[in-house]
DNA sequence: GCCCAGGCCAGTT
DNA sequence: AACTGGCATGGG
């Protein structure tokens, strides 16, 4: 498969305005998190796909100091609306804009957290995935080993998303809900091998094709909210709140945070969900979600789910992506 | 075979 | 309200 050509348009200087530190390397990359082929990670910068309404843009993002520089590529008509929408959804994405001294507070006083908080201390969390597409990774994730979450991601992704070349580098990027809602629930179980989320993600995909972005950040309850889609329950609404709408007190919690916070949190292999819960928002008040990322992310920091790329693997990598197997 | 994965729902107590 | 079985699939 080839990929289609991206052009250098635009580059967006962008200061970090929150106050402390700022770890750009643990922002825009997280050890714990599985290889989607969305983005790249070097030791020195980040490529990334995002979806701009109707553009496909490739981003190129490195830090100097406290200003983040994306270098945007695109292959279509860039306009000024464009160029806005792409500011407002990196400045977010990465929190580039948000206070963390209210958290690094309340944590330096919780021995627990105190190796996180030396190691990681400036990362924010992370998500240039939009509401939508962090709702079907979270829904990728229900009740499967990340082996078969990067499978089926994969499938989706070879289906019906797009591959893009820029800055020599080779992406996929997301497809949009109109993109895949009228794909029938048969196809996304035999074709793409989702088993029984294919009855989902049509839910998933009407739901945030007919509310917008802007429509839910506004709601009062995002979680109550999104629980009206068939397959969203607590912890996919959950990794929507803390992730799309970078709600600090919100955390999905499932069998894998779950067993890393009971050892961390309770000095136990294991532990009743609300057990662990309970723990995490009485040490962390209306910072749970920050704790469980901080805590989460150090226990992947020595063996990564997805490394960092070397510099000379790029050319493997891109062939990789060019020739993937639906 | 059997068990379990970075859950959720519908049907029972 | 709180519990339970079933749901798809693949790997150990």
């Amino acid at each position: 498969m080839t990929p289609r050509t991206l052009d250098h348009t635009d580059t967006l200087e962008l200061p970090v305005t929150g106050d402390g530190p700022f770890d750009a390397l643990h922002t825009f990359w997280k050890p714990s998190h599985y290889a989607t082929g969305l983005e790249a990670h070097t030791e020195q910068r980040s490529w990334r796909t995002f979806r701009v309404g109707d553009l496909v843009t490739g981003v190129r993002l490195r830090a100097e100091d406290r200003t983040v520089i994306a270098d945007v590529h695109t292959d279509g008509d860039y306009k000024p609306a464009h160029r806005e929408h792409l500011r407002r959804r990196i400045v977010a994405s990465y929190g580039l804009d948000e206070d963390q001294a209210a958290f690094t507070e309340l944590a330096a006083r919780v021995p627990a957290m105190r190796e996180a908080l030396t190691v990681l201390g400036g990362m924010r969390q992370s998500c240039p995935e939009d509401h939508f597409e962090i709702a079907v990774i979270a829904l990728l994730l229900q009740n499967v080993t990340i082996a078969r979450t990067t499978q089926m991601t994969r499938n989706l992704l070879v289906h019906y998303g797009r591959l893009v070349h820029f800055d020599g580098i080779t992406l996929r990027a997301w497809f949009t809900p109109d993109e895949i809602a009228q794909v029938p629930p048969e196809t996304l179980k035999e074709r793409d091998r989702l088993g029984f989320r294919a009855k989902s993600l049509p839910h998933y995909a009407a739901f945030f094709r007919d509310h917008s972005t802007e429509e839910l950040r506004a709601s009062d309850d995002l979680m109550a909210a999104v629980q009206e889609i068939k397959g969203v329950g607590p912890y996919t609404a959950a990794v929507i709140a803390s992730h799309a709408s970078r709600d600090p007190a919100a955390f999905g919690i499932d069998v894998w945070n779950r067993k890393i916070l009971a050892r961390r949190l309770l000095d136990t292999d294991d532990a009743a969900p609300d057990t662990v819960m309970t723990r995490l928002h009485t040490l962390f008040p209306g910072h749970a979600g920050t704790a469980g990322l901080y805590l989460v992310e150090n226990e992947f920091l020595q063996a990564p789910v997805a490394p960092l790329l070397a510099p000379d693997s790029v050319e493997a990598w891109n062939h990789a992506l060019e020739h993937a197997e639906p």
